[in-house]
DNA sequence: CTGTTAGCGCGTTCAT
DNA sequence: ATGAACGCGCTAACAG
């Protein structure tokens, strides 16, 4: 492979002028200019990233660390943060923890040793200590969609505890008495916020109050529904998902039990899929908006790179609009 | 940040010792041995893989570049990616072309800049000459989905042309008698094929053909599906889509439209979204095993690399078997 | 055998 | 416009 000292012999000048001419750091003479283009163009030469990395001690480049691509929010998400970083010159390394512990600190740990400038992280379990050191060796860390409590970091999130409580609020009023939920694991600040949003909106009346604790799946989905609906007193009327994913698994448990929606029972989620609009009947669901949370982190996180400042983190709320469709009668538009 | 002189000064050996730990490269005494791991273990060093690259002259990364990642099937596909590169120790850099060629030639260029060891592409246009210069470079490609005609390389793919004639003929065979095809963009080898597989079906009875030639999104599968149902004479009976994103618009176009899927239409399409087994009616697909073509693209690729041999280029032809569901009465299932 | 020295790989940048 | 040091880890040749 062609490198800057065979273009600069070729040139008849020294590996510096080349340089310059590269990145135009320097003033260089026309004619000198031409002849070293000339011989870039010949080699069809390209500088190494990975020399100018070692040498700058950056490498424009950010980890993108989430549970499981498959999953719709993160799908959006990557592509939010893909076309910021791209508009940036970023490059974006994919990482699945798939929601393990162990997979994360992996991640974790070759991104670091990639000397990634930043990380765009939906953290899973308690790897504090480690996130801590990357943080002190600089790595800008923006936490997405959830954030570990004890962890002092840029973070993006939606509002969920709004969100729910409208969602749920809206429900009552539309006269359902018995709204059940299939939660998320109350490890991640998103689950539980959904919850609390959830309990809120139920306020004392928490008669009709049922809750499942589901996993990121749609076979969790599946299942909850099917411990929510089993046959005795008190069937909900309403079902609230807190995952897209466990909406779709729901969905088809109550296809393949033949449970009417939404003669027999309304149903609600979050995170809009986006064949949410086809189904029959449509799904109500809260948008995410995840592709804007993708493109707000790479904001927040290229103002840290080119200001090096550290403190004073900012917590970046995004609203979620509900959109109310067929499965939910009654609510209003 | 730590580098491997501090650790050998720290523990009192020179840093070829500290790196033979770090390798296992050549043996070392124990009591050496301790205090590296020791010192190591204090700073929480971990070497730095741009230095590492610079020597070893390989990234162990691989780039995947494909049209969008809202697509089902590239997500897919970059899971199977993902899996695959984990287990193999590779990182994936992402990127995005959406079917343009200008972005492609950038993705490209990024790429190489960045010294990936391997490429694995679903190709748009026609950036031969840069692709084949970067086969020369020793940077081994893998292309997927579908492929350049003068373009030597590992290649996986399904096989389209099979599918498509499989489903049509089973639709014809169960009484359909104008069959519609939204097809994909001439350009791409995936969308002739499917062309070829729909018109090999028909054979000489193209008196019902009727063809649309469609894009990647779900809003040209909403325009080609009101384009071909225009009120006249010869109505489809059956409509097949070329991908699952067409098949979404297309649904809602019928949704919009109040035209009844069977009863009145029946529909089948490429690619299996996870939400078709769940629709009203739940739709015939045809199995994208787009995880698959991941793996095995990682599979090829990284042959490739550790035998470092070229030519004998491999062509691998995934089969995608047929999903009858309720869209398609009368097909066998 | 174990450990050291020295220089490479490639681009950047400062002092001359 | 140039020479040379530098960033960081690897490894061939060499010494004890």
């Amino acid at each position: 492979m062609t490198t800057i000292r065979q273009i600069a012999k070729e040139a008849g000048v020294s590996v510096a002028t080349v340089s310059y001419v590269l990145n135009g750091t320097k003033p260089v003479t026309p004619e000198v200019e031409r002849r070293v283009r000339l011989s870039i163009e010949r080699h069809q030469y390209t500088p190494s990233d990975v020399a100018r990395s070692l040498r700058r001690r950056t490498t424009s480049t950010v980890a993108l660390v989430f549970g499981d691509i498959m999953n719709s929010f993160h799908v959006r998400l990557a592509k939010g943060v893909e076309d910021a970083c791209t508009r940036q010159g970023y490059g974006v390394l994919l990482y699945n923890h798939d929601e393990d512990e162990q997979k994360e600190l992996k991640c974790l740990t070759s991104a670091r040793q990639r000397r990634v400038d930043g990380l765009v992280l939906v953290p899973t379990g308690r790897n504090l200590r480690y996130l801590r050191t990357l943080q002190k060796q600089g790595v800008a860390l923006v936490q997405v969609d959830r954030h570990l409590e004890d962890l002092e970091s840029d973070v993006v999130e939606v509002d969920d505890e709004a969100a729910m409580f409208q969602l749920v609020s809206a429900l009552r009023q539309a006269g359902y008495r018995r709204i059940a939920l299939v939660a998320l694991p109350q490890t991640t600040s998103t689950g539980r916020s959904r919850v609390q949003g959830y309990r809120r909106a139920l306020g004392d009346d928490s008669s009709g109050s049922k809750i499942v604790i589901g996993g990121f799946t749609k076979e969790s989905g599946y299942e909850s529904t099917g411990a929510l609906l089993a046959p005795g007193p008190g069937r909900p009327d309403a079902l609230v998902y807190s995952s897209g994913r466990q909406a779709l698994g729901g969905l088809e448990w109550l296809k393949v039990h033949g449970v009417s929606v939404p003669s027999q029972l309304a149903v609600a989620t979050y995170d809009d899929e986006d064949v949410f609009p086809i189904l029959s009947p449509a799904v109500t669901a809260v948008e995410n908006r995840a592709y804007d949370v993708g493109q707000k982190a790479i904001e927040l996180l290229t103002w840290r790179l080119q200001t090096r400042r550290t403190g004073e983190w900012r917590r970046v709320l995004l609203d979620t609009p509900i959109v109310v469709r067929e499965s939910t009668p009654g609510l209003p538009h």
